[in-house]
DNA sequence: TTATATT
């Protein structure tokens, strides 16, 4: 049996149409607002992240006119998108250099300028079969854009095989006409030296799922919910591979999630409203939102991060606050977090106390 | 042998 573990994908950013323009909101002849230098699309967002926690992210980049995580109008469940509309144009472009590639549990977030909404952008994705397994998403692109304007393009790989393809991949295109072409032209077709011929069709919307799967995913969550805590040795031998994968710094004095589920009875201020209050010990005075976001978002919810500054010289004063939603992920990143080395600096995690909250 | 990008 092959376990999809990864893929391989290439995105193409999306610029802002026209030219350049003075800051601030700009009103075109029309009376219509033109947002496309404020309006942002946001992919790969983890299944669990909710509105707020996408508010609060985005929102520590600057003021936000609108923003919107997308749902599922029958499941309600998350689709993994969301829309970021700021008040200044300069706060979009520093989100994109901010917030794109930021990894956040298991996944690593896009951040692009959304194109303008329209009909003919919808139902553009395709679903490739039959690929020869020596062609390299490059590859793959190269044949398609004769049809049009690649969006994304990704080849599902198996990772237990250090990532060979599985020949099977996707293309999303600009245009949906663009992709009918490419139906078109390469449907049944040899790409040139392939033995066999590949499959092109329009790929399965999520909002079109069948009722039978509807219930399968509903069934699914729910069975996830009901799920016990894994066993500790498991988790932080997960825990430890995500932050090797994510950060190139090394772990330094671990300690157990026991000492920490001890500890953390006494001197706590307790799950107020929002969640568990984090104190983060320690930070650089560069140090800003994002990298708070970094290092508690693969531990699980986190719905706010706050780095203190000095009010004059707005250099972080050595210390932040992180909440997260729920007390196990929060106490799995304070287990793995408090002791960690980032860059020449040891971090001191804990839950905020009173007598912290005195200080 | 289909993962998720247009509110």
């Amino acid at each position: 049996m092959v376990t999809i573990i990864s893929t391989m994908e290439t995105q193409v950013s999306n610029g802002p149409s026209g030219t350049s323009l003075p800051n601030g909101p700009v009103i075109s002849t029309n009376g219509s607002t033109d947002d496309s230098k404020t309006n942002l699309i946001v992919n790969y967002l983890p299944q669990n992240m909710t509105q707020e926690e996408f508010k609060s992210l985005f929102g520590s980049i600057g003021e936000i006119e609108s923003c919107k995580l997308v749902r599922d109008k029958i499941t309600g469940q998350s689709l993994g998108y969301g829309f970021v509309n700021y008040v200044d144009p300069n706060d979009a472009d520093k989100a994109i250099n901010t917030l794109n590639g930021l990894k956040l549990q298991t996944k690593t977030i896009k951040v692009s300028y959304a194109r303008p909404s329209s009909a003919s952008i919808r139902d553009a994705n395709l679903y490739v079969s039959g690929l020869p397994k020596t062609m390299s998403q490059k590859d793959m692109e190269q044949l398609f854009s004769q049809y049009g304007r690649i969006i994304t393009s990704r080849i599902l790989v198996d990772q237990v095989t250090a990532g060979i393809s599985r020949g099977v991949g996707f293309i999303r295109f600009d245009k949906r006409n663009e992709a009918e072409e490419a139906i078109k032209g390469l449907n049944g077709q040899k790409p040139l030296g392939a033995a066999e011929p590949i499959t092109v069709k329009f790929a399965n919307n999520p909002s079109q799922k069948t009722g039978q799967a509807l219930l399968t995913q509903l069934y699914q969550t729910a069975a996830r919910r009901y799920t016990g805590p894994l066993h500790h040795q498991t988790q932080r031998f997960r825990l430890d591979n995500l932050l090797n994968a994510s950060y190139g710094v090394k772990r330094f004095s671990p300690i157990t999630i026991d000492s920490m589920t001890s500890l953390a009875g006494v001197n706590l201020t307790g799950p107020t409203g929002a969640g568990w209050c984090i104190f983060v010990y320690n930070l650089s005075p560069e140090a800003d939102e994002s990298v708070l976001w970094q290092l508690f978002g693969p531990f699980g919810a986190v719905t706010n991060v706050k780095v203190i500054r000095d009010f004059t010289t707005n250099k972080c004063k050595g210390f932040g606050f992180v909440t997260m939603t729920n007390y196990d992920e929060a106490a799995m990143a304070i287990a793995s977090l408090n002791g960690y080395r980032l860059g020449d600096r040891v971090l001191q995690v804990s839950f905020k106390t009173s007598k912290q909250h005195k200080a």
